[in-house]
DNA sequence: CAGTGAGCGAGCTTCCGCTTGACTT
């Protein structure tokens, strides 16, 4: 073996090696191979913050394959990627693979071609350690900040809880924006509209008022105010506008379309991402450039103009805003633009297209509209409630399109509920033209409250704060989620009783309903936990959780990159104040509960507590520092300590409950460690989903203990039949049985699975073999 | 397999950012 070369990505190492040729063997890193170790803070303060790296568990098989490769090669390429990270995992590796600085080549490529391979070939340079040490900085920083907070939080609030530099900032965003929720005043308003035509023709418009109006007494007498009124058409105005496309997607933008558009979590769609990925559809997912190679850009040309003509093309060279992007990578694209499509499965088939459409759109020609806006203004004899100033007109608008340009292929989505991007065509009426009112109404809204954050919303407000990165977006959401500080549910809208108005004719009418709001669905709400952690550290960590810190440190480790500052001194200015006031918080900072008095037990006379205990939230009846113990239960789901009233909370003490008796035995419900049961004659029995254990009746107890009964006996019967010889194929038998995880054959000490459908009793022995051998052929593919 | 919540004290939990793999009974 002449050249080795290790980049990043395993499936990058395949493309590149067909590009190289024989000469060259490819191998992959799978990222970091070394990192701080995971137990105590591996960093010794007291030795200017000399880290204590160590390969991680699940790559000391890769490593030591790496090291014998590295032994046959004349010269090792490191071609991991072109940011902080890749040039850290360069780094680990020469440490680690103990490879001579001086004749190891470091390359770098933004974009998988030929021709930026044999480049970056021709271009090598040696190992960047100022742009290294801007790593270490990172990395030291996020692992002080993560384990010296920690502990305090498992102190004063709860054990194994977490915080961090992101993580914390996230969970306080989506803690300040139900704040802001819960201080929104609802008001109602009227929004007036009405439908008119030309005296002379019968071409509907429907126009709304130039304002709205506070009150019904107001919104009624304006109504009324316009019975014997003329109409005039007072203005018209066309003027051109234009709309351009949105730039490839990076993965943020991504997640943000998959959510609105296929309504797939952000986890979802990195996974569908990983598989296109994989397959060689797409360029790779984790990005935060909206930058296309050349030849990506040649291709869409062709493809532009094959389709829709060299009318619709626009070639577009996009430029990266995010704070913090550091653009290793393409954005996210087909790798061949002449697939509109993929034969995969429906996720993929659909994620891909999304793409697929955005990426093409991007290179496509403005849309060119034209938008008409018309006043209608209301005169004659007209009496007004009061001496106030009634409104003058009607207005509408609307809009044509003139020449779609990139409108034929993609459009991106908006948070924006109920939004449908109308466009209509309006007629061409000339000024002054006479209009008769058909039909007015005005119908009662409420103000809404700021939207709650969706996974990919949040996703979006991160990025635009410079937190995180590609790779730990999902991640991160998946960590505050594990930690339960925050919750991801649905919820019904709101009921409003609406009053509407009528003017027909020349009466008008009152209707009164109920209407529901906005139901909202995938939504992000902060738990008891999530504000009791986010309080906390609000008030102890101030900067930490400033929306700027991140951004802030990114200059340091910046100007680390740039060789202007020491990595040790910039983690030194942070730590000496950061570790002080950790010491202060730890020694004077009270342990926090987060309890709301509820009010009195009248059976006691005691206080009523709702708080956070050691195993989540909790209501107690009780000092804590009495003389006689408090009482205590957990609460329900849904439940919260800013939520539960006095008499749900007296409601949690009444387990466990006797429900009367069965076969001579008592029957019991409660709520055990895996959740609510059913106990009787010493066993236990899981309540169902949709069983209370507060108000399940002894009927249903006794049910699901037959039920639970019956099941078992049948399990015990099925399995007697088992294990079940099919028959022997080669010498060796072939056999069914019953697993944990349903029916499956054994073939020479292997298993596989079978599908539902299959009766593993009635299987003849061919059917097996050929269920044994297609799958056989899917594990040796995988390998 | 079917609690806990006070206090004592053992030992455990925890960060962010790179990457994919494992396949059971």
């Amino acid at each position: 073996m002449k050249n080795l070369v290790i980049v990043e990505s395993p499936a990058k190492a395949k493309t590149i090696e067909k590009f190289l040729g024989k000469d060259y063997t490819v191998k992959s890193s799978y990222g970091h191979i070394r990192d701080l170790a995971k137990k105590e803070m591996s960093i010794d303060v007291e030795d200017n913050y000399e880290p204590q790296y160590q390969i991680s568990d699940d790559k000391k098989a890769l490593v030591s394959e790496l090291k014998k490769a590295v032994k046959d090669a004349e010269q090792v390429w490191l071609a991991s990627d072109e940011d902080r990270e890749g040039e850290a995992i360069a780094w680990h590796l020469q440490e680690t693979l103990k490879l001579n600085p001086k004749t190891t080549q470091r390359i770098v490529f933004n974009e998988i071609t030929k021709t930026a391979i044999l480049n970056a070939i021709e271009h090598p340079r040696q190992i960047d350690m100022n742009l290294v040490d801007a790593q270490q900085a990172r990395r030291v920083l996020d692992r002080l900040v993560g384990y010296e907070i920690s502990p305090i939080l498992w102190k004063k609030i709860k054990p194994a809880l977490s915080a961090g530099r992101v993580q914390s900032v996230a969970v306080r965003l989506i803690v300040e924006r139900e704040e802001e929720i819960k201080g929104f005043e609802s008001k109602p308003y009227f929004r007036v509209t009405a439908q008119f035509h030309p005296v002379d023709s019968n071409k509907m418009l429907s126009a709304e008022l130039n304002r709205h109006f506070a009150t019904a007494e107001e919104a009624e007498a304006f109504l009324k105010s316009l019975v014997g009124a003329s109409f005039k058409v007072s203005k018209i105005e066309t003027k051109p506008a234009r709309r351009t496309p949105a730039p490839p997607f990076t993965t943020s933008t991504l997640q943000q379309e998959a959510s609105r558009k296929l309504g797939f979590s952000v986890a979802r769609t990195m996974q569908v991402a990983q598989q296109l990925y994989e397959s060689g559809y797409i360029t790779y997912m984790r990005t935060d450039s909206v930058n296309l190679s050349d030849l990506a850009l040649g291709m869409a040309k062709k493809e532009i103009t094959g389709l829709y003509g060299a009318d619709y093309l626009k070639t577009r060279r996009y430029q990266t805003h995010t704070k913090g992007a550091q653009e290793a990578h393409e954005a996210i694209r087909p790798t061949n633009m002449e697939a509109q499509t993929v034969n995969a499965e429906s996720a993929q088939r659909r994620l891909y297209e999304l793409i697929w459409k955005r990426t093409i759109a991007s290179q496509m020609a403005d849309a060119e509209l034209e938008k008409t806006e018309i006043e209608i203004a209301i005169s004659g004899e007209r009496k007004a409630g009061g001496d106030e100033q009634l409104p003058t007109h009607f207005q509408c608008s609307g809009e044509q399109v003139k020449f779609d340009g990139f409108l034929k292929v993609y459009m991106e989505s908006t948070d924006e509920e109920g939004d449908e991007g109308e466009s209509r065509l309006l007629p061409k009426l000339p000024e002054g033209t006479r209009m008769s009112m058909e039909v007015c109404e005005a119908s009662e809204h409420y103000t809404q409250h700021p939207p709650r954050y969706t996974e990919a919303s949040l996703v979006k407000k991160l990025e635009d704060l410079g937190i995180g990165r590609p790779s730990t977006y999902a991640p991160t959401i998946s960590t505050i989620l594990k930690r339960e500080y925050i919750i991801k549910e649905d919820r019904e809208g709101e009921e409003h009783r609406c009053t509407v108005f009528t003017l027909k004719g020349s009466t008008v009418k009152r209707t009164d309903k109920t209407e529901k709001g906005y139901a909202e669905k995938g939504k992000l709400f902060p738990t008891d936990i999530g504000c009791v952690v986010n309080n906390f550290l609000m008030e102890h960590f101030n900067d930490i959780m400033d929306y700027n810190f991140t951004a802030t440190v990114e200059k340091d480790f910046d100007e680390i990159a740039a060789g202007k500052k020491e990595w040790h001194d910039v983690i030194d200015s942070f730590y000496q104040p950061f570790h002080k006031n950790i010491r202060k918080t730890d020694q004077s900072a009270q342990r926090t509960t987060g309890s709301r008095l509820l009010g009195v037990d009248p059976k006691s006379g005691k206080n009523v507590y709702a708080k956070i205990g050691r195993y989540g939230t909790l209501v107690q009846i009780g000092e804590t520092n009495a003389d006689e113990k408090p009482q205590f239960a957990s609460m329900k789901k849904g439940q919260s300590i800013e939520n539960i009233t006095l008499e749900e909370a007296l409601e949690l003490f009444n387990l466990p409950r006797t429900l009367g008796t069965f076969e001579d035995k008592e029957v019991i419900v409660s709520i055990g460690k895996f959740g609510p049961y059913v106990r009787h004659n010493g066993k236990f029995y899981s309540l169902g989903k949709n069983d209370d254990p507060y108000d399940v009746t002894l009927e249903r107890a006794i049910e699901i203990v037959v039920k639970k009964r019956e099941a078992e006996e049948k399990k015990e019967a099925l399995k007697k039949d088992f294990p079940h010889e099919i028959g022997v194929e080669d010498g060796d038998a072939v056999v069914s049985n019953i697993g944990r995880f349903g029916p499956y054959l054994t073939y020479r000490g292997e298993n596989f699975r079978l599908a539902k459908d299959i009766d593993p009793l009635s299987l003849t022995l061919p059917e097996a073999m050929k269920i044994i051998n297609d799958m056989g052929k899917k594990r040796s593919k995988k390998k």
